[in-house]
DNA sequence: TATTGCAAACTGTGATCACAGAATATAGAT
DNA sequence: ATCTATATTCTGTGATCACAGTTTGCAATA
């Protein structure tokens, strides 16, 4: 069962937000599948609440276009096209890369250390072949890099990206034919950071980012 | 009153996305000033609907941060600091710069004709001292140019961000100081994308985002 | 056995009510 | 006249119900 909604735990907010927040996290790591359909009444009894949040939640998700809603329809994840698919990462390689550059003026030593650590993660992740724990590290360390920017409009607009994505990652690494070549990626971003080199890490920022379109080409 | 729910038109989709997408316009065009306060009951009443929609279209602005919403508290239209407006048209310069590059690419005769037309009906606007035409016109504008990308993803964030910075736009250039130095950027624009001029439109859409920052600055 | 039609289950949407906390106005005291 | 305490009004939030359109599954027919 859910442990978000444990009310002895203080949490933030409402329970839409709450929910919400359960969603948008399990969306980012690809615990829902493209195509899955969620029920307001369904989840509504998963989470022990009534309808009420719930659809505050998926109407606000659908809003983000992290999910598809139609009326008189279940919710459901989308299936990206590859256009649709390759916009994302467009976006996502723009935004994380303007937002490298001013990671690169304000990143610290602890910084580096932290994003380190979620490298490592990253590439536990990847021996054990955890696709979900595998894309929290990748989204832990590209978080930590551009929330450095200071700029919670760009932060949040980021992180909806990542929802959007997530699904459709979820299903691309596990299929993943050459991650090889993609490993060593956030080892160059770091070693950019850690000399300071704007331009080197943004450049570098926007091939990772572009690495999502990659993945895609490979599997067709 | 309003007229945007006459059921006789055939408007896509249900009375919440309707309510949303009206206050959605008013926040682009300045109709709601910053700190107003909006209520769930109040604003049932004008739109002749009951409470049901209205919250869930509060509710979606209030997660984009177009209205802040705190519990048993009326939403209310955000009042920007300077830090977080800066934030915004940060944002906003790399998103619209990025898509000026690709729109310089594909922008055809016909564009450039209603982009002028846009930009005459903003000067029209300007010289009649009327705020919400003016920043109507200049949304137009500017839309024109980044939908040409054929990005949804792009256009629904750069969207986004206009509706963020509407209320504080629409209070901002009615004390303007000196208005003239920026009044002839869309005409450089339109040279520019004019002559297929990738990294010059870019250049100069970065500068119009600026021109944000700049008006702030001149209020202190 | 395959197909068609109908019924039952499921879907989001809108309306209405109860509730608790916040804001406001009013009346009382100093 | 001013400050304070209290009552009233207003706020979003959650739950529950009715409704109509969609999907699904089962049964009857060819």
């Amino acid at each position: 069962m859910n442990q978000v909604l444990a009310s002895d735990i203080a949490v933030p907010g409402n329970l839409s937000t709450r929910i919400y927040a359960d969603l948008q996290r399990k969306l980012i790591v690809g615990d829902l599948r493209p195509a899955e359909n969620l029920s307001i009444r369904t989840l509504a009894e998963e989470y022990q609440v009534s309808a009420m949040p719930v659809r505050e939640a998926l109407r606000q998700l659908a809003s983000e276009d992290a999910l598809i809603g139609a009326a008189k329809k279940a919710y459901r994840v989308p299936d990206l096209t590859s256009e649709q698919a390759a916009d994302l990462f467009f976006v996502r390689a723009v935004l994380e890369g303007a937002a490298a550059e001013i990671a690169a003026e304000r990143v610290t030593d602890a910084d580096i250390k932290i994003l380190a650590k979620h490298n490592v993660d990253l590439e536990s992740a990847w021996e054990k072949r955890h696709a979900s724990d595998f894309l929290f590290a990748n989204y832990q360390f590209h978080r930590h890099v551009y929330s450095l920017t200071g700029n919670s409009a760009l932060q949040s607009m980021i992180d909806a990206l990542y929802v959007r994505t997530g699904p459709w990652l979820a299903f691309g690494i596990t299929n993943l034919v050459r991650p090889d070549k993609w490993m060593g990626e956030h080892d160059n971003i770091i070693a950019a950071l850690k000399q300071r080199d704007k331009a080197g890490t943004r450049r570098l920022m926007e091939e990772d980012a572009r690495w999502g379109v990659e993945v895609f080409r490979e599997l067709g």
